[in-house]
RNA sequence: GGCCUGUUGGUGAAGCGGUUAACACAUUGCCCUCUCAAGGCAACAUUCAUGGGUUCGAAUCCCAUACAGGUCACCA
């Protein structure tokens, strides 16, 4: 038997050869300098926030540089998976304005970008690597496994499947394989390690700059018994293949670099640059970790949109995270699309970052300054629509009012920040739409003072012509019911008065609005009409 | 436990042998002011995890230690 005929063997199903994938797939051709860079998300249904930082990361470095990005759904593990998982990363990455060039659905030269659709890709260069004996099939099962690390333990040896453990199985002859196999035994393909534990190996990652690790010895699974390999052989083919220059990816990949490395070798490919990116972090009881799916709401994508967070604050907190001179730029540069940044790789932290609620918050109500009261209000709508319905049959049916009220001091170059993320609108808008049910009354809480002030006011000084005008008549009023009109005057000398025009005021802000904290009362008052002033007063009274 | 990474204020960080240790978020105070939001001004690290060393000079270079994180699967 030849060692051909002997991996056909143990390879029943492959079809091709290394050879015609590698034929078949040719070389990207692109300017000095370009980066092509991906993103390898498995399919679980659940777009993590980290996915969507490498996203940004690989999507810019490859634009910016006239090369390539793409998307390779890695869902070689079968028990994570779930329908839709693939449209979900999809979607999350083109609603953020991550644009990549290549993927699933996209499409491109070096589809399929699927791992599940490129089984035969692997078997050809496992085949390869047994037909050269530098993979043997293993027979050992996982209860034998774990008993070997067992012993490793209390030995306080190191723990793996390397060297004279595996010596065994690395010995079987062809023959004895094929007994194995006729009998129906179930196999994985692992790698024939060559390499020492006491040499020294290392990368220079683009980030983290030069690493040393001692050379991988493990006999690694690169095939598993159904057929499909792990991440680990799966990654140096897949990148090999579809011509990624650098591999972009999150730290905890860090320790199993001298394994692709040594995969590189094995397949006598040329290894990638790498780029390991430190992760979110988490804070909780005053420990560090990383950001957890499980524990942490902010992991998850979908989070942000049902909290109402726009987009491209998320996008701008992303890019301040990855490169540390992203903010003074894009503060430096308002009104400048982000597409203008230079992302290096200098100035990404090699350490992890704490994720920020509050810098998120106010990235978003910096950014929601920043946009027309229409577009806000449609913002608004659009959010509502699927996370709270009566607020939207409201804001439909009540548009310009609506557009109206988002509208006060939006101009100019303070505008207005009052609104975050989309889910607080309903709270600081609602009393414009229907009498408030709740009164929020500050210095002034005696009730017949109230109806006297909420009375003259309504009888003697409404006024909505324009903001001085009707600002002049609450200062007559406070003339009239001995309050101070002049707040400098109320300040020298507070004994002298009942209180100011600033009580006065919030007395028929408060009486019209529920709320102490509003906008310019004027705006309001113009926007409600006196109608529906006198109906909210006259029903208070 | 082995291997690897990291450590500058509450947070993100700049810094690359000589700086008053940038900037931003948060916080506090003042100003502006009819409230709130915004805005303006100011305060907030004598010290860069700790201990040694090199140097005229160290956050920056070297060595130890501590702490934190990651990883040691037929998961990614």
């Amino acid at each position: 038997m030849t060692r051909e005929e002997y991996a056909s063997m143990l390879f029943p199903n492959c079809k091709h050869d290394r050879a015609y994938y590698e034929k078949k797939y040719k070389r990207r051709e692109l300017p000095e300098g370009a980066f092509v860079t991906r993103i390898g998300p498995s399919p679980t249904g659940f777009v993590h926030i980290g996915t969507l930082f490498q996203s940004v990361i690989a999507t810019k470095l490859a634009s910016q540089s006239g090369g390539v990005s793409y998307v390779r759904i890695e869902d070689t593990d079968q028990k994570r998976e779930i329908e839709n998982g693939k449209e979900a990363i999809l979607k999350a990455v083109s609603d953020y304005d991550m644009p990549f060039n290549e993927g699933p659905i996209i499409g491109g030269d070096y589809a399929p970008y699927v791992q599940s659709e490129r089984v035969d890709i692997y078997q050809a260069f496992a085949k390869d690597l047994i037909i050269r004996d530098l993979a043997y099939p293993s027979f050992i099962t996982e209860e034998e496994l774990a008993k070997l690390t067992d012993e490793q333990a209390r030995l306080k040896q190191r723990i793996g499947y390397f060297g004279k453990w595996a010596a065994k199985e690395r010995a079987y002859t062809m023959e004895e394989v094929m007994e194995k196999v006729n009998n129906g035994e179930s196999y994985t393909i692992r790698l024939k390690s060559q390499g020492d534990f006491e040499n020294k190996v290392f990368i220079d990652d683009a980030i983290k700059g030069r690493i040393e690790f001692p050379e991988n010895d493990m006999d690694s699974v690169i095939i598993k018994s159904n057929g499909i390999p792990p991440y680990h052989f799966a990654h140096p083919v897949d990148d090999y293949l579809m011509g990624t220059t650098v591999v972009i990816r999150g730290e905890e990949w860090l320790s199993s670099v001298p394994l692709h490395l040594e995969i590189f070798k094995a397949l006598g490919i040329e290894p990638i640059k790498y780029a390991h990116t430190s992760s979110i972090q988490k804070e909780e009881d005053g420990k560090r970790r990383k950001i957890s799916k499980r524990k942490d709401p902010e992991a998850n994508v979908e989070y942000y949109t049902k909290m109402g967070i726009p987009k491209e604050a998320v996008k701008v907190y992303l890019l301040t995270l990855a490169n540390s001179n992203f903010e003074e730029w894009y503060l430096a540069n308002p009104g400048v699309s982000t597409d203008e940044f230079k992302m290096t790789f200098e100035k990404m932290s090699g350490s992890g970052a704490l994720f920020d609620t509050e810098k998120l918050n106010n990235i978003a109500k910096t950014f929601l300054s920043t946009v027309s009261a229409e577009d806000l209000y449609e913002r608004i709508l659009n959010w509502a629509r699927v996370y709270d319905e009566s607020f939207a049959s409201i804001l439909d049916s009540n548009r310009d009012k609506a557009i109206s009220f988002l509208d006060i001091e939006r101009h100019g170059n303070k505008p207005r920040k009052d609104i975050g993320m989309y889910s607080e609108a309903r709270d600081t808008m609602m009393y414009m739409f229907e009498s408030p049910e709740k009164y929020d009354w500050q210095k002034i809480t005696d009730k017949n003072e109230i109806a006297s002030i909420l009375k003259t006011y309504m009888d003697k000084y409404y006024d909505d012509t324009d903001n001085d005008a009707w600002f002049s008549k609450v200062k007559e009023m406070c003339d009239e019911l001995g309050y101070a009109s002049d707040m400098k005057a109320y300040k020298k000398n507070p004994e002298e008065f009942k209180g100011s025009v600033a009580d006065v005021s919030t007395v028929i802000r408060v009486g019209i609005t529920g709320s102490s904290r509003t906008p310019n009362l004027f705006d309001i008052i113009k926007i409600l009409g006196r109608d529906e002033v006198e109906k909210r007063i006259n029903k208070l009274l």
